[in-house]
DNA sequence: CGTGACCTTCACGATTTCTTCACCGTTGCT
DNA sequence: AGCAACGGTGAAGAAATCGTGAAGGTCACG
């Protein structure tokens, strides 16, 4: 349960209080003064998490959350001064994945990152949409697909897979992609087992898996669930 | 203190804005993209209320509300983008209970939530009403639960869980959500603690503990409380 | 200060799921 | 057509997940 995590925050004084609450938990943290140095080491280091603060020097922590949030799924957790709606909003609106208002307890943080390190991993922790594609329905609340109405049992892999698809029909993804948002950033897999997923998704959910009505392939690019022509 | 609700918002950014905040609230909650989802989730899900936004894809919010003010009384809050009076003489004309105009503050939107929820009875009545899943019944305010008329003792995070659960009958919860939920959010503890809860829970409740009728494994996912098929 | 209820963790085995591999048919390019 | 890269497929070993019993710890109560 031990995580790395990064920390964000101009102010020594509080960087420590924060590092050494962490490092009790067992965590292992990284402090960095400044939002430059922030993204940096975010890139390099590859952290499971990052606690920014939003007031920095060089770049400010919405700015850094935005251009994270532009290149993967780290989660990420914001330190808001004040605890005016505003700062809220644009924290979420960036990208956040949790906030907490100064002043907080080092308790209440070190909860918050707990709780998002275990959700960290759980694919579509924060789409929880019901999704429609022609006769396919899902619901990722309740781990649930239904194929014409009639309900289909996936595995977790499976549904993960289905989901990234899903989420925006009629786009390929790679399978560096599939691997990336379906299954974790920091999952090591080769790119053939999302075929080997593929295939038994389409056991599942395709009256004919050779030709497919979802779940289709793009050759040399990977897959995409194809975009239902409303027959009518 | 918990309800379920419906999110109808076509931009996935503002309805996880909205979710993050209900969800604080404790409440459970699920979004849809489009009117017609909406539509169709009220009618299978029945949350304890709505929030709909009126320009969405398919259906617009207006229409689904009138559609579903015509088969039910469910508690309807409106989004309208743009702050004229027509549009909220509109809204209420097609049987909202309440609207919020964009932009809104989180806090007002949470507020009024809450106040709806309290005119109908469903938080007001601080949950003293009796959840009844199939041959389940449990009575929060009272700490009891019973089988089949038979009553159960059950320990305290035993009741918790089981609580957490029937808050969204058929919903997946993760073991993190379930510590989160039924424990406190700074409650430190091994998600396999879940598993050994569950377990002495279903020795209690369950007549076949290997064929559980209530708690349901999801494996790779969690546990949910299964919805009972009424047998008609 | 002993007792018992409860919570949490651990360890083992059973089960399910994931991943890889090898083989072969397809596709796309020249 | 011929070639090389690509994807489908089934099987099998590897790994993850879960159920389960038991041990140790904490706390309240007598």
């Amino acid at each position: 349960m031990s995580a790395r995590i990064l920390i964000a925050e101009d102010d020594p004084k509080q960087a420590r209080l924060i590092q050494l609450y962490l490092e009790r938990e067992g965590h292992s943290t990284l402090v960095v003064g400044d939002g430059r140095s922030a993204l940096e080491q975010c890139r390099a280091r590859r952290p499971d998490l990052a606690i920014l603060d939003i007031m920095m020097p060089r770049i400010d922590g919405l700015d850094v959350c935005r251009t994270l949030r532009a290149e993967s799924d780290m989660p990420i957790l914001l330190l808001t001064a004040r605890s005016t709606e505003d700062d809220v909003l644009l924290g979420l609106d960036v990208g956040a994945d949790d906030y907490v208002t100064k002043p907080y307890s080092p308790r209440e943080l070190a909860a918050r990152v707990r709780a998002l390190l275990r959700r960290a991993g759980v694919v579509g922790a924060g789409n929880r949409e019901v999704l429609t594609v022609g006769d396919l329905e899902m619901d990722p609340g309740r781990f649930e697909v239904r194929v014409a109405g009639r309900p289909v049992a996936l595995t977790a892999k499976e549904f993960g897979i289905l989901e990234v698809l899903a989420a925006d029909p009629g786009r390929v993804f790679t399978r560096a992609q599939i691997i990336d948002k379906a299954f974790g950033f920091d999952h090591f897999v080769l790119e053939r087992t999302v075929d080997a997923h593929v295939m038994n998704l389409r056991r599942k959910i395709e009256a004919d898996v050779c030709q497919p009505r979802y779940v289709q392939t793009v050759h040399g690019r990977g897959y995409r669930l194809a975009e239902q022509r409303p027959s009518r």
